[in-house]
DNA sequence: AACCGCTTGTGAACGCAGGAACAAAGTCGC
DNA sequence: GCGACTTTGTTCCTGCGTTCACAAGCGGTT
């Protein structure tokens, strides 16, 4: 029973990974400590949240004086996993998933992309961020050879399902998909879904409520 | 009093905007008539959760037949906002910029990007999806014009904050930002973040987690 | 050595989201 | 016309996340 993970909830998780962001900043520009009021406030959240975050990690603050940035950045990665380098294979290398094979915060988060993969003959051969398009037939080979678990769909909607179904045949466990669409997969394999689209909307219905609420007009049916 | 308006919980419109998307999928398919059994599968959620998502919409539904396809896709049009297309700003055009500015999702689902803008001179006047990428001085002209309300930062992390100052200047109300940074904007303007290499994170977290646990290895400090 | 101010860590209350179960209501079959 | 089945809309409940507020602890100062 060695209960030394107490199950840290997933919004945690996340908040953690914004610190993590944070105190590397902070470790760059010098910083020795950091109290948790600042550090809140450079992550834009709540302090006392931010104190209950930290406290899953167990006491790694000092009373009176802050938190060692060099020390809790450290601390932060390790639970994350950030200090072994995880590898990710990516599918679908339109738009969004060049920006992604290209994007340089993924590497120093622990992340590299063992595989760009796309079905169209003409994409493949480029070459992205110094590495290569492969063909889909290939997928499986690279998964095994690279032992890649996470794996991310970048592609049009219609043959996300599809690719799914092959990522996790080849032995992928967690998956990252951009496609607007939700995914069926077998329960041992976690997806997460973003939807670029769905934030805006939000934002657009937020904004459309405050305004409706500022003029106070009756506009109903 | 014309409490019409009963307070949508944010968690509520993000899932009415999978709906919609669902919806449209099917009316385009011919489809006249769904139960929330099967709307709730393609959306990937719990039957009961969406029965009580549409709830908030008033009755919409017909008992023993299910919801109307067309007429259940206009009302949560109209209740997003998406029957007006909004017109966005974009700030950044990299690699991100150009899979927002290109990506068709955006025009179906009610929004029109009206002015590309980069600040660096190699990338002005390139043309992204039949649009030319202006400078940073014509934003507040463009966004005056238009009547812009929405913007969205695609930028390095480092000027993510001043263009926002921009933007918030020029009067936009609503800002997306996908740089990895936390926005600080006057309380009339809402912010929303998107951090792609969180989610990212997360996702190694949980995979991490769960293979831990089911070899029950005691690796600890 | 003792005091004081500052900051962490934790305990409790509040509000919200999610899930299951049940009653109302409408349609189809006979 | 009536009964049974199907599906919605609602209500209750459980659990989680968030926030506030306070006690404990450490460093610096006199």
């Amino acid at each position: 029973m060695t209960q030394s993970r107490p199950r840290i909830p997933e919004a945690t998780v996340a908040r953690l990974a914004v610190y993590l962001r944070v105190l590397t900043g902070l470790a760059g520009g010098g910083r020795s400590t950091v109290s948790s009021g600042e550090l809140a406030s450079a992550a834009g959240v709540n302090p006392a949240g931010l104190r209950k975050d930290l406290s899953h990690l167990g006491p790694c603050g000092v009373r009176g004086v802050g938190y060692d940035v060099a020390t809790l950045r450290d601390r932060i990665a390790r639970v994350l996993g950030v200090e072994q380098s995880r590898a990710c294979v990516l599918v679908g290398i339109g738009n969004l998933g060049t920006a992604l094979a290209d994007y340089a915060g993924f590497g120093s988060r622990g992340f590299r992309f063992v595989g760009l993969f796309d079905a169209a003959p003409a994409r493949v051969g480029q070459r992205i961020g110094g590495q290569p398009v492969r063909p889909m037939a290939e997928l499986d080979e690279v998964v095994a050879a690279t032992a890649a678990t996470i794996g991310v769909i970048a592609t049009p909607a219609e043959v996300a399902q599809p690719v799914c179904d092959r990522l996790t045949t080849a032995g992928v466990r967690s998956i990252l998909n951009f496609a607007p669409v939700a995914l069926a997969a077998p329960p041992e394999v976690d997806v997460r879904q973003v939807d670029l689209s769905v934030e805006l909307q939000v934002l657009a219905f937020l904004g459309q409520q405050r305004s409706d609420a500022a003029g106070s007009l009756e506009v109903l049916a």
